[in-house]
DNA sequence: GTGAAAGCGCTAACAC
DNA sequence: GTGTTAGCGCTTTCAC
C-alpha cells in the first residue's frame, strides 16, 4: 500500500496528504486551485506541499487525461544557423502556449528521423514539427505519408517547417517559405547587373531547399533570355566548407563566370574566402551573393547580398498552425515570402575581369 | 471498463489484446520481448500491433516505472552559436543514451529559468542542464542552490554546463571550460605583438563567462606589467549589434587603443564592421580578436583570432558525467581547456596608427 | 504459457 | 467541504 521504495524526496500525492491530514483527492483539489477547499485544509496542504516541496508527477497528471502534451521538432543539426532560428520560433511559440519541446537531431540521417517520430508518437505529442528541408525522394514522400497518417492515428499531426507539401490528402500541415521565388529574384538582380555566367554553389541535389533555389535561379535566367549553362551548377553541402571546397575547385577548373550565387550564406562565406584565397576582389573581380540573411552576412566583407527568409517567424507558425488545427484536418499550405536584402558583394558586370 | 472516447486509432494495449485474442498482459510481454510467450501468441499480437499501428505510451510505462526519462536542457537563446553547441553536444550525448531531450529557452529571464526547472522536475527528468553563463549574483546563487536541492529530492540532479560552480556543498555537477586562462592567453599573445593600450569589449558586467574573461584580460595585463586602464573596459551583450554599437561608441569616443579584444566571436563582426566602416585597416591601423571561435570566424576578413573552446565536447561530457552520477552525488567539476587560434586579425602594434 | 489482479501517481465522479 | 472509488495505460507479481 505504502510506496514500495523510500527514495528520498520522491514523495506523492499521497504522502503529502497524509502529512496534511486529508486525503490525496483535497491536495489535488488544493493544487487544482479550482474546487472549494476550506481556507484552513487549504492552508496545512499548501504548508505540507512547501515543506515537502512537492512537485506533482506531469507524467502521471498526463496519463490521467490532464496537462499541455509536448511538442516535438526534429531536425538535422541545431547547429546550422537557420535551423536554430526556426527551432527558436517553434519553442518560443510553443511556450507561450504552454507546451514544452522536445527535440532531436537526426544528424541528417533518415532512419533516426523514423526513429524519432516513433518516440514522438509514443509520448503522445501535440504534434511533431520537422524542421528544414531533405532529400526528396519517393521514398522520402511514401515514408513521411505513413508518419503523417499514423501521427493523425493517435490525434497528433505531423508539421513541415521549411519543406514542401506531399501531395494532396495526407493529413499535415506545411509552412514553407519562397525558395524559388527568393531565389528567382536574387538571381534576376545579379542579371541585371549584366551578369551573363552565374556560378550556382548548391546544395545536394536531391535537397528540397536547394532544388527550390536551383529552380529560381533557372528560371530568372530564361525569364530573361539567357540560356544558363549547365557547367555552372555546382552541388555539395549547405556547410561553409562545401562552399569552400567548390569555390576552389571552380577556381582550380578554370570555369568562366562573373558571379557566384550561393545556395545559403554559410556557402558564400566559405566561397568568399576562397576567392580572396585566391587573389580575388568582390565585387571587383567577382559578385557574390547569398542565402537566408544570417546575422553574421552584414559583417562579411564585402557585406553579403542575400535574401531574407523569415526562420523564426516560420517557426512561430508551424506552431500556431498546428495547435490550431485538428489532427485529421486535411492538408493546409502556407507560403511565406522572403526579400532581397542588397548589400555590397554585387557588382556591375563591366567591372568584372571573370573567374 | 471500456475506453471513454473512441478517438480513432488512439488505441491501448487492451485494443491490442482484444484484437489478438489474449490479455494485455501477454501484449506487454510480447512488446517487452522478455518472458517467455509461444511464438503462436506472438505472431498474433505482433499482427494486431502491426495491423493497428499501436505503439504503447511512453508516459503511462514512465509512471508503470520502466522506460528511461528525459533530459532537459535550458539555455537563454538557441540561436547564439556557442549555445547552439553545447545543445548540440547535449542533445547527442543524450541520444546515445536513450535519452529524449527537453529545451527551454530562458529568453534572458531568470524567472523563465525557474518555471523551467519547476517543469522539469515534474517531468522528473533524469538531468536538468542549464547551458551558458548568466548573470551572478547572490539571489542567482541562492537560487540555483535550491534548485540543485530540489532536483536532488526527486532523484534527478541539477547540471551547470559553461557555468561555474556554487560553492561546496551544493549537489551540482559542473563543466565548464577555461574562460581566464583563454582571455588570458589570448590578450597576452595580443601583447606580444606590442599593443599596450587594448580595448576590451566585454558582456554584462555580472556575466560569468564575460567575468571570466575579463579575468584572464587583466591578468594577462599584470603579468606582463602593463597596468589596465579601465576606461578601456566597455560592456554591453554578447551579440553582434553589442560589439558594433560599443565599437562606434569607442572610436566616437576618441578612446585610444592600438588592439580590441571582443568578448566573443559575434562581438567581434560587429566591431569588425564598425571598424571598416569608420575606414580603418585591420590589423593594419587597429587589431583585433575575438573568443569562442564559431566557425564563422575563418571567413571574417581578416580572419579573426580567436580562442578555441570545445564547446560541443563541454555538452556531451555534461551528460555523461550526470548520467554516471546518483542524484545526491558530492558536487563535482570538470574544468576543460581552451587554446588560441591564431589568424590574420592581430598585427604587430608598430605599424598600428591608433584608434 | 497465460490471465487476473494489484499497483504506478494522479484526477474526477460520486457519495455524504 | 471532503473522503471513497474508479479509472487513465501500462507492467508485474501471483496463480493456474
Amino acid at each position: 500500500m505504502t510506496r514500495k521504495h523510500e527514495d528520498a524526496g520522491r514523495s506523492t500525492i499521497r504522502d503529502v496528504a497524509a502529512r496534511a491530514g486529508v486525503s490525496a483527492s483535497t491536495v489535488s483539489r488544493v493544487l487544482g486551485g479550482v474546487y472549494p477547499v476550506s481556507s484552513a485544509t487549504r492552508t496545512r496542504v499548501m504548508r505540507a506541499v512547501r515543506e515537502m516541496d512537492y512537485v506533482a508527477d506531469a507524467r502521471a497528471k498526463a496519463i490521467a487525461g490532464v496537462g499541455t502534451p509536448a511538442l516535438a521538432f526534429v531536425l538535422e543539426d541545431i547547429t546550422g544557423p537557420s535551423f536554430a532560428h526556426m527551432a527558436h520560433g517553434v519553442e518560443r511559440e510553443a511556450n507561450r502556449h504552454g507546451h514544452l519541446c522536445l527535440v532531436c537531431s537526426t544528424e541528417g540521417d533518415v532512419r533516426h528521423e523514423l526513429e524519432f517520430v516513433e518516440m514522438m508518437r509514443a509520448q503522445r505529442a501535440a504534434a511533431v514539427i520537422l524542421v528544414g528541408g531533405t532529400a526528396d525522394t519517393p521514398e522520402y514522400r511514401e515514408r513521411t505519408r505513413r508518419i503523417a497518417e499514423s501521427l493523425a492515428s493517435v490525434g497528433s499531426r505531423l508539421v513541415l517547417c521549411g519543406r514542401p507539401p506531399l501531395g494532396p490528402g495526407v493529413p499535415v500541415t506545411v509552412i514553407e517559405y519562397d525558395n524559388e521565388g527568393g531565389a528567382y529574384a536574387l538571381v534576376a538582380h545579379v542579371l541585371a547587373q549584366g551578369h551573363r555566367r552565374i556560378l550556382f554553389l548548391g546544395g545536394e541535389a536531391e535537397h528540397t531547399t536547394a532544388q527550390g533555389r536551383e529552380r529560381g535561379y533557372l528560371a530568372a535566367h530564361r525569364a530573361r533570355g539567357v540560356e544558363p549553362d549547365p557547367a555552372l551548377l555546382l552541388h555539395g553541402d549547405f556547410t561553409r566548407d562545401a562552399g569552400h571546397r567548390l569555390m576552389r575547385h571552380a577556381l582550380k577548373e578554370g570555369l568562366e563566370f562573373t558571379a557566384v550565387v550561393a545556395a545559403t550564406d554559410m556557402v558564400a562565406a566559405g566561397a568568399l574566402t576562397a576567392l580572396h584565397e585566391a587573389g580575388l576582389d568582390v565585387p571587383g573581380d567577382v559578385s557574390l551573393a547569398g542565402y537566408d540573411d544570417i546575422p553574421f552576412a552584414r559583417d562579411l566583407r564585402p557585406a553579403l547580398t542575400t535574401v531574407h527568409v523569415p526562420y523564426e517567424e516560420l517557426g512561430r507558425l508551424a506552431v500556431r498552425t498546428a495547435l490550431g488545427r485538428r489532427a485529421d484536418a486535411p492538408a493546409e499550405h502556407l507560403l511565406l515570402g522572403t526579400h532581397v536584402v542588397v548589400r555590397n558583394s554585387v557588382g556591375a558586370a563591366g567591372e568584372a575581369a571573370g573567374g
